[in-house]
DNA sequence: GTCTATAAAAGGATAGAC
DNA sequence: GTCTATCCTTTTATAGAC
């Protein structure tokens, strides 16, 4: 990358209230109308450090989105290990939408959809350690329930994606445009209404 | 509004031309990276004529939108009228993408989120006028089709709005993101699919 | 009402001292 | 490796002639 990390410990903190300043500016303003200006006022310092750590502005965003999409991801990796569909799919369903509905998760996605012009590969590898890596372990049990008979599943993968969907309802669309903010509960129904949705949809009626 | 129509033939056609200019370039480039210039290189004229017509970059902005959201809203208002609700949903389903995918489409999404915080009341504008819209409508459906027992649906509301996201599987996501742009029959079969599950789902299972 | 020319500001990037 | 000061491009917006 063309990011230099510093060396020193006083480079190290530069670099850490840099990140955390951009940030939050690149959250709330997004790439484009976000300035470095405002970055260094809240971070203090120069300039010409930032440049020196990051490169230019690209570099400091591709950091920063990096960062954010890391967080994001740890909490989906430990796949709840219930032994009942339905309360896996409850479980994994929340945790997902958590994520999702956190300010700097709506956030990442704002930008990231508001840019993926400028930052194709930056798209593309957030996609991949995040909400494909959700649907393909969806899907891998989905497939696992319906080779056992527990489910009928044609075909999981899509499944699996078109419930990922379900559960957003229209809530996190509508948080992506700033419409409103749904507390707890809201999302929990939605939740719940989902996999009440898709647990009938696929149960063996006999 | 700011925006002041021309009275005669000649500032018609030079607003019309600036218009087509302006939705092209913010479609392409969003509204931040979206330059004035590259405006009026397009649709030839002097910026005088756009700051007159439009009263300023924001003005502009927001009747292109107007403009592209009414163009959209416009198929979804002939609800199907067929008598077999899986059928019915099927060309909603349909209708629905065909206006979300578009190329006009997603850009009007991605530059609607990605400025949703300097232009909160457009946002809410187009998302009423829109998405809320066919929510209202479907869900209209589903509730008649439960008095009827046709179907079991606890919350047609919730139902409706979770259908029209199912329908998206993530190829809307991925389009938005610039990951890939689906095939007509990959969207036909992502609304089969979840068409498939919503029926099975709220079918009277006896 | 439209055009040419220009003002005015913002923001990205760098040179050079320490 | 960091700071101060500055350059330079881009872009919004307007003044004034026709």
């Amino acid at each position: 990358m063309g990011s230099s990390p510093a060396k020193n410990p006083r480079g190290e903190r530069r670099r850490a209230a840099i990140l955390e300043a951009a940030k939050a500016v690149f959250v709330e303003r997004g790439f484009a109308n976000a300035s470095l200006d405002d970055v260094i006022r809240r971070s203090g310092g120069s300039r010409a450090t930032l440049y020196r750590q990051f490169g230019d502005k690209e570099g400091l965003f591709a950091a920063i989105i990096e960062q954010i999409s890391a967080e994001m991801v740890a909490p989906l990796r430990s796949f709840p290990t219930d032994q009942d569909p339905e309360l896996i799919l409850l479980a994994f369903g929340r945790a997902f939408m958590s994520a999702l509905m956190a300010p700097s998760g709506l956030a990442l996605y704002r930008v990231l959809i508001g840019e993926a012009e400028r930052f194709p590969e930056l798209a593309k590898a957030v996609y991949r350690s995040g909400p494909l890596v959700a649907a393909e372990q969806l899907a891998l049990r989905l497939g696992r329930w319906n080779a056992e008979k527990r489910v009928s599943v044609t075909n999981p993968d899509m499944t699996a994606r078109q419930f990922l969907e379900m559960i957003k309802g229209d809530l996190h669309f509508r948080a992506l445009l700033r419409l409103d903010t749904p507390r707890e509960n809201e999302i929990d129904a939605c939740v719940r209404s989902a996999v009440r949705l898709l647990v009938a949809g696929i149960s063996k009626h006999n």
